[in-house]
RNA sequence: GGGCGCAUAGCUCAGUUGGUAGAGUGUUUCAUUGACAUUGAAAAGGUCUCAGGUUCGAGUCCUGAUGCGCCCACCA
C-alpha cells in the first residue's frame, strides 16, 4: 500500500543508489564491427573544488534533462564529471582563511602552501560529488576528474609544449593588469570597472598644462602626446622640453598620438609607459624609455626618490602637497568621475604595470574556431543573441596572458638557465630558518645560500626579459636538461589554460574515449563565461584535435530571486539548493529551475515555487496511488500493457491528446525549450488526466471497465517517461511501485524507452 | 562611445510560423470520512509601456519614443 504523501526522502537516496549500482550512467562503447551509434555526450562544465553548493549548480538539471532524454533515445550516453581547482578564486579563499589565523601566503614556500591549499579544498570537493548525486544527476563517475590529477595535468603541460613548438608561446615584458593585494596579474577579462570620482589635478608642466588623476607615478613620465594635428602643440612635436617636477628637472619628449582626445583636459597628456596601457602602446611605437615607478607590492620604487617606499594613494597626495608647494598645481577639477580597473577578485584598483609573464598568440587559434561556428560546426543557442557576442569578441582578440603569479595551480613548465645568469634571476625564498631572502641568485650565494637551499624555500623568481640575446636560456619541456643548473618559473597556469582543454583531456584519460565522445555533443553553460570558457575552449580544443569540442554551445540564464534581483549573499536572498532538496525534494527544485522559464532568460526561484513544484510531485503520486487502488483485484494478465485496439469514444479522443502531448513534448526538448515542456506535461498530467479524466471515469473504474482502465494506465505511463528527464525521482518511483518492479532495478524508467522516436 | 535584451494579471514569468490573452503564486467564495487539504469547484484581476506603420487581422512583424537591465571598449 503506498503512501498518502510522496515523500522523497524515503525514495531519493535508494533510488540513487540503485541507479549508479546498475551502471546505467557509464556508456558502453560498441567493440568489434557492430555498427557504431552516434553517442550524445555532454562535460559538465566543472564547477569550482572550493565553492560550496550553489543554486547556479542545481541549473545542471538542464544538461540532466538533455542527458536522460538521449539515454531513453537509447543513444550511447555519458555525462563528464569533474571538478576545477579554480587557481585565483580558491588561492583567495585560502589566503582570507589564513588571515583568520594571522598568517599570509609569505610565511611559506610555495610548496608548502601548495599542499595546505589542496588539504583544504579536499573536503569541500567531494561533499561537492556527493551533492550533485542528490540531485540526480546522471553523471558517470566512473569517468570523474580534477584538474590537478597528475594525468590532467601533465596533458596540459604537454599542450604547451606543443603550442611552444608551434610558435605560440613568448614570453614579453609587456603592461599587465596586476593587482597588489592578490599579488598576480589578471587577463583583461578578470577587470572590473567601477564609477568613482577622483580630483583630476591641472599641472604646470612645462609651457604645458597637463590634465591627470595620478600625481604619483611622475618619476615615470618620459613623454607628453597631443593629437596630431592639434595647433596648440604642433610646434613642439619632436622636442625634448626641459619640465621642474617636486624631484628636480627632467626631459620629455613631445610625440603625437591619434588615439589622444584633444577635447579632453588641456588636450595633451604625460605619457607614462610604465603605469598605462596606453601610454604603453605609445611608448613601443616612439621607442620610448619605460620606467617601473610603482612595485608589485603597490609601493613606489626608488626612482621615486623622496618618495620611494610609499603606497600609492600616500604617494598621490604627498607628491600633490609637494606640487602646490611648488606652486605648479594650475587648478583642481574636483567634480571629475572616471572609470577605474579593479580586481574583480577583491576590488583593489589595478595598477597597469610591465611585467614579463607568458603569452600565448591567439589569433591563429582564433581563426578557426570563428571559421567553425560562422560554418556551423558548433552551433551556438540562443543564436540571435550570442553568436554575435562571441564573433565580436573572436575578432578583436588579445593574445593570451596565461602567467598567473599565484602557487594554486600548475607550474609553467619552462626552466631559465642559472649558469652565468646569477645577476638576471631575482628570487624569494625561506631559508632553512625560515626567514624570508629576496635578491638576485648571485647575492644569495654571496650571503651564502645554496641554489638548493633557495629551491627548497622557493616562494617567487622573477626573470626579466632582456632585450636580443642577452636574456637568460629557456628551456620549455618535461624537466630541466641535465647539464648545468636550471631554475623553473614559479608563475602559474591560468586556470583557463586548463578548462579550456577540458573536453578534450578528460576523454584522452581512457582510451577510445576521445575517438568515439570527441566532438561532444552539446556543451551548456552560464552564458556569462562564454568568453573566459567557450572561446578558449574553441580554440584550443580545434588546436588539439582539428574538430571542435562541441556541436551545441546552449547559453542557459542566471539563477535570480523572486523579485528578479541577483542572489549574493549580501542581499541573503541566496536560495541553498541542498536546503530545498531536504525539505521539498530534488525533483521540485529542478522542476522549479526549468518549468515555464524562457531560454536565456533569467530563471525567478522563490521558495513558493519549489512548495508548488513539491505539490505536483505529489499529485502525480496520488494519480499513481488512484490507479494503484481501481486495479486491486484485476489480474495483471487480463490487462496488458498495450495500447488498446477499440477504446471507446472518450478514451480514444483522450488517447489522442496523449499522443499529442508526446509529440510537444519531444518537440520542445529537441528545440531546447524546457520551459514548455515540462508546463505541457504538468498541465496535463494535473487539468487533463486527474482533473477531467479520471473524475469522468470514476464510475467506469469502480466497475472495473477494462478499457478505461488500460487508458488509464496507458496515460499514466506514458507522463512518467515524458517527466522523467525533469523529475526522475518520483516518477521512477512510481513506476517500481506500480510495475512492482522494486527488486529488479533493470526495468528502471531511467532505462525505459522514449515514446516517440525522431528522426 | 559601440552592441544586445527586456517591458503581458498584485508578484514572478510563459505565449513556438501574426488569427479576439495563459501558467505558477497570491486574493475571494464554496466543498470535505472520497487517490491527493501538498485537494477540488468557481470567481475577481490585463486598453499586452507609449506613438506611428505593414496587414482582412498585431502581444507577435517594421520604425520611433520612454523606462529598466546587461555586455564590450575605455578617457589621461
Amino acid at each position: 500500500m503506498m503512501q498518502k504523501i510522496f515523500e522523497h526522502n524515503k525514495f531519493e537516496a535508494e533510488i540513487c543508489k540503485q541507479w549508479e549500482e546498475s551502471g546505467v550512467f557509464t556508456p558502453q562503447i560498441p567493440s568489434g564491427k557492430a555498427p557504431k551509434r552516434k553517442p550524445f555526450t555532454i562535460i559538465l562544465p566543472l564547477p569550482n573544488a572550493s565553492d560550496p553548493m550553489h543554486i547556479g549548480h542545481a541549473l545542471f538539471t538542464v544538461q540532466d534533462i538533455l542527458v536522460r532524454y538521449h539515454r531513453m533515445l537509447g543513444e550511447p550516453t555519458l555525462w563528464l564529471p569533474g571538478s576545477d581547482h579554480a587557481g585565483i578564486e580558491t588561492q583567495y579563499i585560502f589566503e582570507k582563511h589564513l588571515a583568520k589565523q594571522g598568517k599570509s601566503r609569505f610565511d611559506y614556500d610555495r610548496e608548502t602552501l601548495f599542499k595546505m591549499i589542496w588539504e583544504f579544498v579536499e573536503e569541500n570537493r567531494k561533499l561537492n560529488i556527493e551533492q550533485m548525486k542528490r540531485l540526480g544527476f546522471s553523471l558517470d563517475w566512473t569517468r570523474y576528474h580534477y584538474s590537478l590529477e597528475p594525468e590532467i595535468v601533465s596533458m596540459v603541460l604537454d599542450t604547451f609544449k606543443k603550442l611552444h613548438d608551434d610558435g605560440l608561446v613568448y614570453r614579453g615584458e609587456r603592461i599587465v593588469n596586476f593587482c597588489t593585494h592578490c599579488g598576480t596579474a589578471f587577463s583583461d577579462l578578470e577587470v572590473d570597472y567601477v564609477e568613482r570620482r577622483d580630483p583630476l589635478y591641472y599641472i604646470k608642466y612645462g609651457p604645458f598644462i597637463i590634465a591627470t588623476t595620478r600625481t604619483e607615478d611622475f618619476a615615470g613620465n618620459v613623454a607628453v602626446a597631443f593629437h596630431p594635428g592639434d595647433k596648440r602643440y604642433e610646434g613642439y612635436l619632436g622636442q625634448d622640453i626641459e619640465i621642474t617636477g617636486v624631484n628636480g628637472i627632467f626631459r620629455v619628449k613631445v610625440v603625437s598620438e591619434s588615439k589622444i582626445d584633444p577635447e579632453f583636459g588641456t588636450g595633451i597628456e604625460k605619457v607614462t609607459p610604465g603605469h598605462d596601457v596606453l601610454d604603453f602602446e605609445i611608448a613601443q611605437r616612439h621607442g620610448l624609455p619605460i620606467k617601473k615607478v610603482i612595485g608589485t607590492d603597490g609601493r613606489l620604487t626608488e626612482l621615486a626618490g623622496k618618495f620611494a617606499g610609499m603606497k600609492v594613494n600616500e604617494a598621490r597626495n604627498g607628491v600633490y602637497r609637494a606640487m602646490v608647494e611648488m606652486k605648479l598645481i594650475d587648478h583642481v577639477d574636483e567634480e571629475y568621475t572616471h572609470r577605474v580597473a579593479v580586481c574583480y577578485r577583491c576590488g583593489t584598483t589595478i595598477e597597469p604595470m610591465v611585467m614579463p609573464q607568458w603569452f600565448i598568440k591567439t589569433k591563429p587559434l582564433a581563426k578557426p574556431a570563428i571559421e567553425a561556428v560562422r560554418k556551423g560546426k558548433t552551433r551556438i543557442v540562443p543564436k540571435k543573441r550570442f553568436e554575435k557576442m562571441y564573433f565580436d569578441w573572436m575578432d578583436n582578440i588579445h593574445d593570451w596572458n596565461v602567467s598567473r603569479q599565484i602557487v594554486w595551480g600548475p607550474r609553467i613548465p619552462a626552466w631559465y638557465k642559472v649558469d652565468g645568469n646569477e645577476q638576471k634571476i631575482w628570487v624569494s625564498f625561506l631559508d632553512k630558518g625560515g626567514r624570508p631572502k629576496q635578491g638576485t641568485i648571485r647575492e644569495h650565494l654571496e650571503n651564502g645560500s645554496t641554489l638548493k637551499e633557495m629551491d627548497d624555500g622557493l616562494q617567487r623568481i622573477i626573470v626579466p626579459v632582456y632585450q636580443g640575446t642577452n636574456s637568460p636560456e629557456v628551456h620549455i619541456g618535461d624537466g630541466p636538461p641535465t647539464a648545468g643548473n636550471w631554475i623553473q618559473e614559479t608563475d602559474t597556469f591560468d586556470t583557463w589554460f586548463l578548462s579550456g582543454q577540458w573536453p578534450v583531456n578528460t576523454l584522452r584519460c581512457r582510451p577510445g574515449d576521445l575517438d568515439y565522445f570527441y566532438p561532444t555533443s552539446v556543451l551548456d553553460t552560464l552564458w556569462d563565461i562564454l568568453f573566459f570558457w567557450v572561446g578558449r575552449m574553441m580554440m584550443l580544443g580545434i588546436y588539439l584535435t582539428g574538430k571542435v569540442p562541441f556541436e551545441v554551445a546552449h547559453m542557459h540564464a542566471r539563477v535570480v530571486d523572486a523579485k528578479g534581483q541577483k542572489m549574493s549573499k549580501s542581499k541573503g536572498n541566496v536560495v541553498d539548493p541542498i536546503e530545498m532538496v531536504d525539505k521539498y525534494g530534488a525533483d521540485a527544485l529542478r522542476m522549479t529551475l526549468v518549468f515555464g522559464v524562457a531560454p536565456a532568460s533569467d530563471i525567478a526561484v522563490s521558495e513558493e515555487k519549489v512548495r508548488g513544484m513539491r505539490n505536483f510531485a505529489n499529485k502525480l503520486w496520488n494519480i499513481g496511488r488512484y490507479i494503484e487502488m481501481v486495479f486491486e483485484g484485476v489480474d495483471s494478465q487480463v490487462i496488458p500493457f498495450s495500447f488498446p485496439e477499440r477504446p471507446l469514444l472518450t478514451e480514444r479522443k483522450f488517447i489522442g491528446k496523449v499522443e499529442k502531448l508526446t509529440k510537444e513534448v519531444t518537440e520542445a526538448i529537441e528545440k531546447y525549450k524546457f520551459g514548455i515542456a515540462s508546463e505541457r506535461i504538468y498541465e496535463f498530467a494535473w487539468h487533463e488526466l486527474a482533473d477531467k479524466y479520471i473524475e469522468e471515469t470514476k464510475g467506469e473504474a469502480r466497475q472495473k471497465n477494462l478499457q478505461t482502465l488500460q487508458v488509464l494506465r496507458h496515460a499514466y505511463f506514458r507522463i512518467l517517461k515524458l517527466l522523467h528527464p525533469f523529475m526522475p525521482f518520483v516518477t521512477e518511483a512510481l513506476w517500481m511501485e506500480l510495475k512492482g518492479l522494486r527488486k529488479n532495478p533493470r526495468e528502471q524508467l531511467t532505462c525505459a524507452k522514449w515514446p516517440l522516436m525522431v528522426g
